[in-house]
Parts: C-alpha cells; sequence; structure tokens
RNA sequence: GCACCCGUAGCUCAGCUGGAUAGAGCGCUGCCCUCCGAAGGCAGAGGCCACACGUUCGAAUCGUGUCGGGUGCACCA
C-alpha cells in the first residue's frame, strides 16, 4: 500500500468531480498534482498542490479551487482535518487509524511491502563491473558493483524484470599482454627467471596462473614461439581471471545474469552486421577528423579512417570505428554489443561508467539512438571516484609501495555488508570518502551502525517481550493505542516507504534508500528514548496485551529496516557485538 | 579550447516531476542513565543555497552567462 497515491487518488476523483458539476473546466490535465508531506510537519500530515496547477488552466484563483476542493475532501472518513494555506495549498491531517493501518499492511507485507508495478514488467540491462579480465578487481571497482546491483535489486522491487550483464573486455590488446605476462610466469613455475618487462602485469596474482599452465601443459610451451603459444595462453589466462574476478563479486554478494565476451564477437560478422546497420541509416562514411581544438597532439597527422556520424545524434564529433589500418576500434564491438542488448529486446539499456569514461558517453547514447531508432533510451551512470582514508589520513593506493587494495582486501577488513552500505550513501555523481576506521565505528556518525543498532534494539525487544505471536497475529490486533505523537512520527515514516521505493526507483538513485533507512532509524531511536521519561512509551509493559500492540510497532519498523536493507544487499544484525 | 559532473551551515553531505519558515550528522553550548542496550535522545547557536541576469503566481531546484573545483578529450581499451 502507498498512502500517498491513495490520498492522490482521492484527490483526483473529488477534482473530476468539480468538473463534472461545472466547478472546473473540463478536460484538465492532472498529472502535475502531487500529493506529499509538506516540508514542515506543522503544517499537517499530507499536502496537494492541486488547487495551485489547475488555476492557470481553468481561469479561476487558486484559492478559491482550494476551498472548494478541500470541502469535498473533508467528507473522507479518514480525514480529520483540511485547510488551505499559503498560495493555495491544501494541507490535510489524517486520522490516526490511518496510520495504524500502515502497521497492520506492513505486517502482513512481510518482505514485500513496499514493493511496487509501476515497471510493469519492462525488461531492463543493467551492464555494470565491466572490469578488464587482467587482474584480481580493486577497491575502485568496488563501488561501481555495489551501485548496479542496488540499482538491478530496486529496478526488480519496482516491478522491472532485471538483468545483470557484465561485458567482458577480453578481444584488445590488453589480454595480450596478460598472455606474455601469465607466460613469464609459466616459465618461472619451471624454475626459469621471469622476465617481466616494462609494461607486463607484475601482480604476483599471475604466479598461481603460471603454475596452472604447467600442470596443463607441461614444459611444451617452453621456446616456442609467441604465435605457437599466444592464442591459447590468452584464453586460459582469461579464463582465470574471470573465474577471479566472479569470486570477487561473489564476496560482495554479487552475481551477474550474464557474461557478454567481446573477443565473441569478432569473426562471426555481428561487428560489420552493426556497421552495415548504421551504414543504411547514412550514418558511416570514410573521412578525416580535425585535430582537437586548442591542445593539437605532438604527432598529429590526418588519418582516413571509417567514421560513425554520432553527430547526427547528439554527439560532438563523429567517432572512429575503424582504425587507418583496417583494424576495428574498441567502439566498434561495443556498438555490435549495444545491437546485441537492442536485439534482444530490453525496453531500457543502464551502462554503469567509471567517471574517468565520460568522454564515452556521447558516442554510446548515439549509437543505441540510431540503432534503435530511439525506441531504446539508454541511462549511462557515471560512478566518481572513491577517495580512501585510513584513520583521517588520505589513503594513496600504489602498486609499487605494496598499498594497492584489492575488493578482497576490502572486505575481509571491513565487511560486505559494511562496505555496501557505505557505498551507497552518496549519489553516483558525487565522490565518496571511505575510511576503513570510521565505517566501522560504533556510533551514530556511522549510519551504518546507526541503522543496525536500530534493528537490533528491535530484536532485543522482541526477545524480551516474549510475545510468541506471529506477524499476520499481531496484524489483526486493536492497534488504536498507538497515538502518541513518538509513535505517530514513527508510522508516518513507515508509511514514507513505499513512495521512497517509487522515487528512488524513477531516479536510478539507490542512495535514496540509504538515507531513508537513517531517517527511518532516527525516529525509531527518538520514541525508543521517550521511554526513558515515559513509561508508558516502552515496548515491553507489564500488560501482555499492551506489549503486544506495541510489539506490532517494533516489528513493523524491522520489517521496513530489512525491506530497505534488502534493497542496498545488506544483511540485517540481530545483535551488536 | 571543447564536453560532462560538482559548488547548500566551520567540516562531510541530503533536499522527490519548481512550492510554504532550506534539513541531517560531525564540531560547539546546555540538559537526560535506580529506566526495554546512554553504542542513544532532547534543546540551542550556526545559511545572501558560488555569483549575475532570465522564465513565473512561486526558483537551491529550470534556462543563459561568469567564477571556482574535478574528469575526459584523435588509429588506448
Amino acid at each position: 500500500m502507498n498512502l500517498f497515491s491513495d490520498f492522490r487518488d482521492l484527490v483526483l476523483a473529488e477534482t473530476r468531480a468539480m468538473m463534472l458539476a461545472g466547478d472546473l473546466p473540463d478536460g484538465l490535465a492532472l498529472d502535475a498534482v502531487a500529493v506529499e508531506p509538506p516540508r514542515d510537519a506543522s503544517h499537517g500530515d499530507m499536502a496537494t498542490n492541486a488547487a495551485m496547477v489547475l488555476a492557470k488552466p481553468s481561469g479561476k484563483a487558486p484559492r478559491a479551487i482550494a476551498d472548494m476542493l478541500a470541502r469535498r475532501i473533508a467528507s473522507d472518513p479518514r480525514i480529520a482535518g483540511v485547510e488551505v494555506a499559503g498560495p493555495g495549498f491544501i494541507n490535510f491531517r489524517l486520522k490516526p487509524h490511518v496510520w495504524q493501518s500502515v502497521v497492520a499492511a506492513t505486517l502482513r507485507d512481510g518482505p514485500d511491502f513496499g514493493r511496487a508495478t509501476y515497471g510493469a514488467g519492462a525488461k531492463v540491462n543493467v551492464e555494470f563491473v565491466s572490469a578488464n579480465p587482467t587482474g584480481p578487481m580493486h577497491v575502485g571497482h568496488v563501488r561501481g558493483a555495489v551501485f548496479g546491483d542496488a540499482l538491478a535489486r530496486l529496478l526488480a522491487f519496482s516491478g522491472h524484470e532485471v538483468t545483470r550483464e557484465y561485458y567482458i573486455n577480453d578481444g584488445g590488446a590488453q589480454v595480450d599482454v596478460l598472455a606474455r605476462s601469465a607466460y613469464e610466469r609459466y616459465r618461472e613455475a619451471h624454475g626459469q627467471t621471469p622476465n617481466i618487462a616494462e609494461g607486463l602485469y607484475p601482480g604476483d596474482y599471475l604466479v598461481p596462473v603460471g603454475q596452472a599452465m604447467r600442470d596443463r601443459w607441461g614444459d611444451s610451451l617452453i621456446d616456442r614461439s609467441e604465435d605457437e603459444w599466444l592464442p591459447q595462453v590468452r584464453e586460459f589466462a582469461t579464463g582465470m581471471m574471470m573465474a577471479m574476478i566472479r569470486d570477487d563479486l561473489a564476496l560482495l554478494g554479487v552475481e551477474m545474469d550474464v557474461y557478454s565476451s567481446e573477443k565473441a564477437l569478432y569473426g562471426t560478422g555481428r561487428i560489420e552486421a552493426a556497421i552495415d546497420a548504421l551504414r543504411a541509416r547514412g550514418l558511416i562514411y570514410e573521412g578525416v577528423l580535425d585535430p582537437p581544438r586548442g591542445k593539437t597532439p605532438e604527432d598529429w597527422e590526418p588519418r582516413q579512417q571509417t567514421l560513425f556520424r554520432s553527430t547526427a545524434h547528439g554527439d560532438d564529433v563523429d567517432r572512429p570505428v575503424q582504425k587507418s589500418d583496417g583494424a576495428w576500434t574498441y567502439f566498434a564491438p561495443d556498438i555490435a554489443y549495444h545491437f546485441d542488448k537492442v536485439q534482444r529486446g530490453f525496453d531500457q539499456l543502464i551502462d554503469i561508467f567509471g567517471a574517468d569514461h565520460g568522454g564515452y558517453v556521447k558516442r554510446m547514447k548515439a549509437a543505441v539512438s540510431a540503432l534503435s531508432e530511439g525506441r531504446v533510451p539508454l541511462e549511462i551512470k557515471l560512478i566518481q571516484l572513491v577517495r580512501l582514508w585510513k584513520a583521517g589520513e588520505p589513503f594513496k593506493m600504489s602498486k609499487r609501495a605494496g598499498t594497492f587494495v584489492t575488493l578482497c582486501d576490502v572486505v575481509e577488513q571491513v565487511g560486505a555488508d559494511v562496505t555496501r552500505f557505505v557505498m551507497l550513501t552518496r549519489k553516483n555523481d558525487a565522490p565518496l570518502d571511505f575510511d576503513f576506521e570510521k565505517v566501522l565505528e560504533q556510533s551514530k556518525d556511522n549510519p551504518v551502525f546507526y541503522v543496525q543498532y536500530a534493528n537490533a534494539r528491535i530484536n532485543s525487544v522482541l526477545r524480551k517481550a516474549k510475545v510468541a505471536a506471529d506477524d499476520a497475529t499481531l496484524a489483526a490486533l486493536d492497534l488504536s493505542t498507538l497515538d502518541d505523537p513518538a509513535e505517530i512520527a514513527l508510522m508516518q515514516k513507515i508509511a514514507e516507504w513505499p513512495r521512497l521505493v517509487e522515487i528512488a526507483a524513477r531516479g536510478g538513485e539507490p542512495h535514496r534508500v540509504a538515507f531513508y533507512l537513517y531517517d527511518l532509524a532516527s525516529d525509531f531511536h527518538a520514541l525508543w528514548n521517550r521511554g526513558h521519561d515515559d513509561p508508558s512509551l516502552r515496548f515491553v509493559q507489564d500488560d501482555p496485551q499492551v506489549t503486544a500492540v506495541k510489539i506490532a510497532l517494533a516489528r513493523a519498523t524491522g520489517v521496513a529496516i530489512s525491506a530497505g536493507l534488502a534493497i542496498l544487499g545488506v544483511a540485517p544484525v540481530e545483535e551488536m557485538r
């Protein structure tokens, strides 16, 4: 249930009734009518802007519309009072039983509390991580992985059919470098001195790869020329890297539905087909690009290349799809890959990139726009950098100094749940500070702790209360004694959850869930502390009947917390230690 | 030089399709533990929402420009 949309329905119904009655002209557009919690709680429980947005199209004064609409709304049995304020806001207050019914509904819905259907089964593809298969995932990948996964959960929870997808960049020169690096480790496994030249990957994560190669091939690749071993070693090593990456993702609780390979596009004609599709639309031509203005590279020389007229779809300059020697650029298979996603029938594509790929956004959107003829929207979320800190000091990553932080290191040090929550406490386009010590701090400065602490208190109360009733039984109780302002405030916050899910999902903004949970925990802690001064507000009472009613509210809060944490992919804790 | 992101309290940041007196945490001041976990809570001080024009009944939110910070800018992926 979503109370705000319920009452918006009421406002719309009464507005239509006014049209029928001739109090308003027919056919007014009602899309802009909103019912929201007012900024200032003293204005009431809900507010609507209906009179103001209808004033102009109807040619009537906002206050006049508001007065009439307010009278109609006031007759609804759920409403305790209505007033018109300011330029034409209609504020209304709800009877306590409305909020109490939220508790019951929450308990009945359980983990599905707040689940929405507005996605209407739309097929959405979320592509994220897509780290090069040349080594273990490092901390820079973590935020994108967590964000993508949380976004996928959020979209699924709001009624979309979500596919999580990873694009493996196994087609470029970097996997040749990987193969050469692994080959040196293979020689090392045979007792030879590895020659890890400049430009090769020095990381010792390749040592086991060399050993596995020895187990696989014995010494049959020793002293062979590179073109004899490169293809098979490349495949072997990327396979092992991908296995490692899957393990890393699993540590974070991230599971992909589909892994797509760049290499698999080559030699199948699919890249050619994608480019041909663009050519058929007149978007491919042979030409020479101008040098970038203001900052011409030293070695600039004009080159004849095959170009994509991405400017026809919003890009700043046209982009090469073939190098001057005729080989594909990286962009070409990426076009083919996105073409493939379009052909698989997705209604919407979402790509999650690191902020350093910002320059790639327009051309990718142009390609999808051209290939789908504008039918399939591609949204690209750029993930800003994570700034690492340790005890208040900036923490610089350096491969040479051995302070290179892998995903595995992070999860080992602070745990997957804390990592996930903290990574989601900022919107994707703002940089994020991650302090290895602060995120483990047990204080309200630390949102993870603060939210988990609320859940732990709820569980503590449930243990102490010894109410043996399940949620369905609690939901059926007469909850009318839950009428203290602190209790109402908590119930109101719970009631906001379904609305928040929709807002967060529409904006692709999982961080809103993290902030909501913090606010919810705050209302719970406030009520808890009110119990110091007013024993009647404690959850555990002498009378088991009274206790059961209080417990219903505590449980409902727990349900909401769990639902929110589930979007973030974080497990609620039963007890703090 | 161009493109994208950002600029809100001393610090770190929220702010939903434009709405009423702009919010939270930290820090600062003062209160609350014989009481379900004080690992908390309550109250106070602290703002020309970078700046300037514009759109309108109404702008932190939309548009244009300026300033400041970050990122990326031909055959690398």
